[in-house]
DNA sequence: CTAACTGCAAATGGTTTGCAGGTTG
DNA sequence: CAACCTGCAAACCATTTGCAGTTAG
């Protein structure tokens, strides 16, 4: 089932109506390999539908949140991000608080943390929704005496 | 060496100065045994200490942030919360959907995980700064139907 | 003394909300 | 045609900023 066909049918079976609009947003979405801010999004979606207001893209953006179609990432900066699921490979998100470039992290081998946090703290984790704040090696080469006293390295 | 003092020779180390507002935010900051937003943390100090103002909270938190002594928690809510940084135990936040709830899990058994970033993603983690979103016990057993498509749970 | 700090008030800016008119089913 | 949606404008509200007076060192 493709993510149209699944969005559709979730709206259907809560009541709610597919417009062009919402559409337009979903599809644009696809566009964006990265997390994207309502900005991005809103500017992408305009530029090919110009039909469609911020407030519109705010409400898919939190419609589509509810269907868990869209991740909402609280990337320490004002503004938040969005992304569409991709269910074959939920990733977390690793935000470099010097450069603030995100990279996303495959999961599948965090199976063992996710059971860990279960058993120690009975708590199911989400683990599409979580930002890593940390260095890239890149700031961590440029940066190497930057404060970074509550960073945990190798050992340290 | 105590959390003051610990502020003091930072203070000083970068021109500085000590003032009782500052004394007053940090003193009371040990008060909290959770991660506590501007207001409570404005309330609280007003209450001993009537002469501080809300945006000298708001720089002094940051202050003490840049010097590692605080962490800023991005909950996912509006507001921003605030946690004194214990340095002999470092911890991650889980906060609960349903519940808003916000439990602090040691992080000792987390060091392979963060080994495992480092090499994956050549990217050095803060931990006491993540934020994990899911579902506490109370509350996925109270709204077991509740929607959580990206939830992985044991072998899910 | 003077550079740093605080209080106050005003600005910022992402996000939300109310409402009247348009659309979907 | 009834309920749902959108556009628009205004409201919100946590956080930031500018500035003039105060204070630590």
């Amino acid at each position: 089932m493709t993510c149209e066909q699944l969005f559709l049918n979730e709206l259907r079976q809560r009541g709610y109506r597919l417009t062009s609009q919402r559409e337009a947003v979903l599809l644009t979405l696809h566009e964006f390999d990265f997390p994207a801010s309502v900005d991005e999004i809103f500017n992408r979606v305009a530029q090919k539908n110009g039909d469609v207001e911020l407030t519109t893209v705010y409400r898919t953006l939190d419609l589509l949140n509810s269907m868990g179609l869209v991740t909402i990432i609280d990337s320490g900066d004002k503004q938040r991000l969005y992304e569409l699921v991709v269910s074959d490979s939920p990733h977390l998100h690793l935000v470099c608080r010097v450069c603030g470039r995100i990279t996303g992290v495959a999961l599948d081998q965090f199976q063992p943390l996710v059971d860990q946090i279960k058993q120690l703290a009975h708590f199911s984790v989400d683990l599409g929704s979580i930002t890593v704040q940390g260095t890239c090696v890149d700031c961590s080469q440029s940066y190497p005496h930057e404060h970074n006293h509550s960073t945990i390295e190798d050992g340290a």
